[in-house]
DNA sequence: TCTGGGGTCCTATAGCGA
DNA sequence: TCTGTCGCTATAGGACCC
């Protein structure tokens, strides 16, 4: 899903082969077509070769992903829908299914988990993977790479693309270019030439603003980005990022395939159909979406410490606010009561909400965090608590187990004073 | 044209104790 | 004792990615 800030030329001239030397080249990454869109047409083969865009029809929603075959009237993801219709108004909207999504993405991750346990998932459809054990037993990267193609495509019916190159950036930068459906190999000798024909854009990480800083100082290819001095590079956009780019422009990225990374955030978010200027409504939304990470922190047995607010306002400007609690929790009203406390605080400026969010992170695993009893189960007493007293906690516990049961419609909290 | 929702990571700043 | 500073933590905001 990705939106290559290479122009057709430059991708058509670095797509090209660039030999087959894979010595050294032991990382892939492995990338879904338009995945959100593949599995729609896997599920509804009737739809294959026409223009689908996957998302939410009417309202304020965006592109989530689109065929090729809509991609070819300049629709792309994270494009506003309107405009994408204006574009291409015979293409077919499919309103997204996520539950249907993680389930394939689950069974991809096997597929890969079969090849090598150093698997690292990036996002729902990508993943690294580190063939430098698995080359032995299976065979070399390209083999792998397309015995994981076939496997992918003989059980889910949809495409993917693989990079395969010493590093994770340029195995990420090969997979895009091998787009749609294809493997593309960058042997290490070839690394350098590659990124230097590449225009900034093209590094991970770098986006506009990062690309029109580094533009003031003359800078929009890599390879004059690697021509220009590291001092340069720092004092264009700062000093961390400006050594991880100039590295990354020679080819340079050490950072291993690290498999089971931990989250470090859970959180939710809506944007309103129509801006909100009663206050009451952002709060009962908030209530909503601290539920529902509280559900998610539950189910995967996590806790967290930090509770931060999001709003964003009507003319577009975003403000974050979070404060940290003295233990950590996994109850949705104590998520909420300090979500409530931090829209109260908030100065928005008298202008209507048109997004709010509700975030939790400082996560650690609940048998590792000693929860505190909530101030309502502080307050009932120790007596009563052992004695039976239903907490906070426990009606929370046994809401989600009416949820799993009867779906997540058929239990909702109510509005809380 | 009018901008979703899920995240990660970095930077600046401020307060605090040593 | 006063002051500067170092390191740590919390907070707010921003850029970026899919």
């Amino acid at each position: 899903m990705s939106r290559g800030p290479i122009g057709a030329a430059g991708r058509a001239a670095a797509a090209r082969d660039w030999g087959g030397d894979d010595a050294d080249c032991s990382v892939l990454h492995v990338d879904m077509d338009a995945f959100f869109a593949s599995v729609e047409l896997a599920r509804r083969p009737q739809l294959r070769g026409r223009p689908v865009i996957v998302g939410f029809d009417g309202g304020r929603g965006v592109v989530l992903a689109a065929t090729y075959e809509a991609r070819a009237f300049g629709v792309h993801s994270a494009m506003p829908m309107a405009s994408a219709l204006r574009s291409c108004p015979q293409a077919i909207v499919v309103p997204p299914d996520h539950r249907a999504y993680h389930e394939v993405s689950v069974g991809v991750m096997e597929v890969l988990g079969d090849v090598t346990a150093l698997v690292e998932q990036v996002s729902v459809d990508e993943a690294f993977l580190d063939v430098a054990g698995a080359r032995r037993r299976i065979g070399p990267p390209t083999f792998i790479a397309e015995q994981i193609r076939r496997r992918v495509h003989d059980r889910f019916g949809i495409t993917c693309s693989v990079g395969i190159a010493s590093t994770k950036f340029v195995a990420k930068l090969a997979s895009g270019l091998a787009k749609p459906d294809g493997v593309l190999l960058v042997p290490r000798a070839a690394t350098l030439e590659l990124l230097h024909s590449l225009p900034v854009g093209a590094l991970w990480g770098v986006g506009e603003r990062t690309q029109a800083a580094l533009g003031r100082w003359g800078i929009t290819t890599v390879a004059e980005l690697a021509a220009s001095d590291v001092g340069t590079v720092q004092r264009a956009v700062g000093k961390v990022a400006g050594a991880h780019l100039f590295d990354l422009a020679w080819g340079r990225d050490p950072r291993p395939v690290q498999p089971g990374r931990e989250e470090r955030s859970i959180g939710a978010e809506e944007t309103f159909a129509v801006d909100q200027a009663d206050l009451s409504v952002v709060q009962a939304k908030a209530l909503e979406l601290a539920d529902r990470c509280a559900t998610r922190l539950r189910a995967r047995g996590l806790v967290g410490r930090t509770v931060s607010v999001k709003v964003r306002t009507s003319d577009f400007r975003t403000l974050t606010r979070s404060r940290t609690l003295t233990t950590s929790t996994d109850v949705g009203r104590e998520i909420y009561l300090t979500a409530r406390d931090l829209l109260a605080g908030a100065d928005l400026g008298g202008l209507p909400v048109r997004l709010v969010g509700v975030r939790v992170e400082g996560l650690s695993p609940i048998a590792r965090a000693i929860r505190q009893p909530t101030l309502e189960e502080a307050a009932l007493g120790d007596a009563e608590r052992s004695g039976g007293a239903v907490s906070r906690r426990d009606a929370e516990l046994a809401m989600d187990l009416v949820r799993e049961r009867f779906g997540s419609l058929a239990i909702r909290t109510g509005a809380v004073g």
